[in-house]
DNA sequence: TCTTATTATGCAATTTTTTGCATACTAGAC
DNA sequence: GTCTAGTATGCAAAAAATTGCATAATAAGA
């Protein structure tokens, strides 16, 4: 699993709270590594005990502590290690399919309404993508340069969501054909 | 979760045992749905003491016993309620995307040779999806329409292999961009 | 003024998934 | 004759993820 290397990773290129990875989750590696703020602040602690990471609880006024962790040298060189291991691909679980599937059992409206709730998500995904992508275009040479890895990632979300999108309109032909 | 709920889906057309029941996977659901063995079994085992599902001991010359399951009435008002409720969009959780954002900290040649393998797993996804397709264009109209449904599904996951191989020949150029 | 969102953390219990192990026989390939 | 793949099931332990609960302050909006 790598949540574990997913918080590495957001530590490496700067120090911060699990407050903090929360919100870098969020635009980020967010869109392809899901995780809980309960599961982040575990694995937290359980990264520090592993001696991956240190922290210092910073005192806050009227606030609780804000604990700002930071890479050990233990915890780069797994970085690393992680980084040269192949990765799994990975699985995939969906309901959608399973309903659809079964789909025979159920009435056309309610897929309907189904598939028609999942395309607003999907569509505004692809809204916010898209913005970020237009975002990242509009940055100078050195930044896209520094980003183009990343980036890569966006666009994996971006034709991914368009390629559904194209099966959902597919989807809704065949369930109005009747 | 719903692997409870393709396992009632797929003895809702056919009784079977949990064997059976692996392989129906191996070719339909189990594209978009991922279940070991071992979480079948334990999964059968909680259906029946949850009352949704029944099954009687075959006794087999020379092999242990097949516990053929079918659904108990019960089971099918559930499978039922389910198909009536909204299910969430599946998250996504890849591995390979958070190396690729992390790919910075590594070698351009990890990353290509981390792509192929990825590439080789998923064309060959694509390329027995594409027969299985086929497969069902040959049938007569009847059974074509029969299987409406579930060919969508499979239409999700030709779909979805070939967007995922345009991205990947993006990530091609731009990782040979040097 | 009341509600909601945001900041900031975490424990506990439960559910789900994965990994490792175990058994035992048959058929075909090499 | 040995090795591999297939048939057929399952327990146990560990890891990972989810759900529910809990605290506690500020600032903005209705």
């Amino acid at each position: 699993m790598s949540l574990k290397h997913a918080i590495l990773i957001l530590l490496e290129s700067e120090p911060g709270s699990g407050y903090d990875l929360l919100k870098r989750f969020k635009d980020g590696l967010g869109y392809f590594w899901n995780a809980k703020h309960q599961q982040v602040y575990l694995e937290l602690k359980k990264l520090s005990e592993a001696g991956w990471l240190a922290f210092e609880a910073q005192a806050q006024d009227a606030r609780p502590d804000k604990k700002n962790y930071r890479l050990t040298p233990a915890g780069h060189s797994e970085l690393l290690r992680w980084l040269g291991e192949p990765v799994q691909p990975s699985k995939i679980n969906d309901a959608l399919l399973v309903k659809l599937y079964a789909g025979a059992h159920t009435s056309q409206d309610n897929l309907r309404e189904e598939m028609q709730r999942h395309v607003a998500v999907h569509r505004k995904t692809l809204a916010s993508l898209l913005q970020i992508e237009k975002d990242f275009q509009a940055l100078p040479d050195a930044q896209r340069n520094a980003l183009r890895l990343p980036y890569l990632t966006l666009r994996r979300g971006i034709l991914g969501e368009q390629s559904w999108l194209v099966w959902a309109a597919e989807v809704e032909q065949e369930l109005n054909r009747d």
